[in-house]
DNA sequence: CGCCGAATATATCGGCTTGATATAGTATAA
DNA sequence: TTATACTATATCAAGCCGATATATTCGGCG
């Protein structure tokens, strides 16, 4: 059995991507930004458009240049069929441990070192953006969407709503904090 | 006020964990590695020990030798009033997003495409790694320990429970799934 | 009709992080 | 004694991130 982490790189995201449908580089960056991909992973045009270079490269997609209507020139690739191959290699490793990077939760952590206005309006900018995903995928249309990506949304739903539920639970129990008035030592 | 993202740099991280007291590099990198900060942080060598390197150059840290009880000589560094200073003027500005990176879902989300030994194989990997998750946070001591702390600390116990609650409710939805018998076009 | 801001679209770059690796002494236990 | 794990510092190539540059088109407003 493939023990250890795969490394899903930047080439591997956007071939992901291609697997399921044509796409320009900015329509990529697009399922990362507001797509079914935001919830869990990120990419910028930083590492996309370099990844597009290098999977030309290897043949693993093809391009084709679409005048079509209006807008500046749009090249829209497609995985070929060694890249639909290579992605799903990709898939058959083990993949890594999640990754969360929260700088919210990192200065809520030194919540008596805070200015407490300020950190109710961190604790409030938090959660209402919070209530806001919650609704959004709430509103999201299930047919014919295929049962992993269902699953997928549904696991990021629940997450959203258990952070809104201990958030509200919870708020006292923050803003209620006492400041260390200053440093000792100043 | 501060809007905009304030930017949470391996600089900022060590200087938060050297105002609780303090540590030497390999005990900031616990801190983030099993530590409190383990669930919403993450900061590896490479960026603590030049990190450091930097902050003492700026005279945000001080160092000493510590010979001590045998092992390799340790130097503990501690953050001076000017580091503590900057330390909470990083705070007074407003936190990026949070970040989610997770591997095990984007190849969840393409659970048609994969082998359902595989499927299962990580479905139960990832199950069971939140699950135990679960049992060492509920298994903390919480006296004495700050409320800010604990506020996030149940933030992340949240986040864990739910994910093993939606998982365990949703097992067979996921691992039913069909999967398309390779390429059409192969 | 002209103007502005937003959206569409590609691309690059410096700075920083990531993951792996090197080095080495000490403790533990088979 | 030998191997495994832990303590501890440090570096490096590869790759990613956020910002920025550039250019065209669409939609709305007065």
């Amino acid at each position: 059995m493939g023990r250890h982490a795969m490394i899903m790189d930047a080439k591997t995201l956007c071939l992901g991507v291609l697997v399921m449908g044509d796409a320009s580089g900015y329509e990529i960056r697009k399922m990362f930004e507001e797509g079914p991909f935001a919830h869990f992973q990120d990419v910028g045009y930083g590492s996309i458009y370099p990844a597009l270079a290098k999977l030309l490269e290897e043949e693993l997609v093809a391009v084709a240049d679409a005048p079509a209507d209006g807008h500046p020139e749009k090249k829209v690739y497609a995985a070929t069929p060694a890249g639909r191959k290579a992605f799903r290699s990709s898939l058959s490793r083990a993949p890594m441990r999640d990754k969360i990077r929260s700088d919210a939760a990192f200065l809520m952590f030194f919540a008596e070192f805070l200015d407490p206005d300020h950190l109710r309006a961190v604790y409030d900018d938090y959660l209402s953006y919070y209530r806001e995903r919650v609704q959004i995928m709430e509103g999201l249309d299930s047919d014919g969407v295929p049962e992993g990506r269902l699953f997928v949304r549904g696991l990021g739903l629940a997450f959203y709503q258990a952070v809104v539920t201990y958030m509200t639970a919870n708020r006292d129990r923050l803003l209620n904090v006492q400041p260390t008035t200053a440093d000792a030592a100043e």
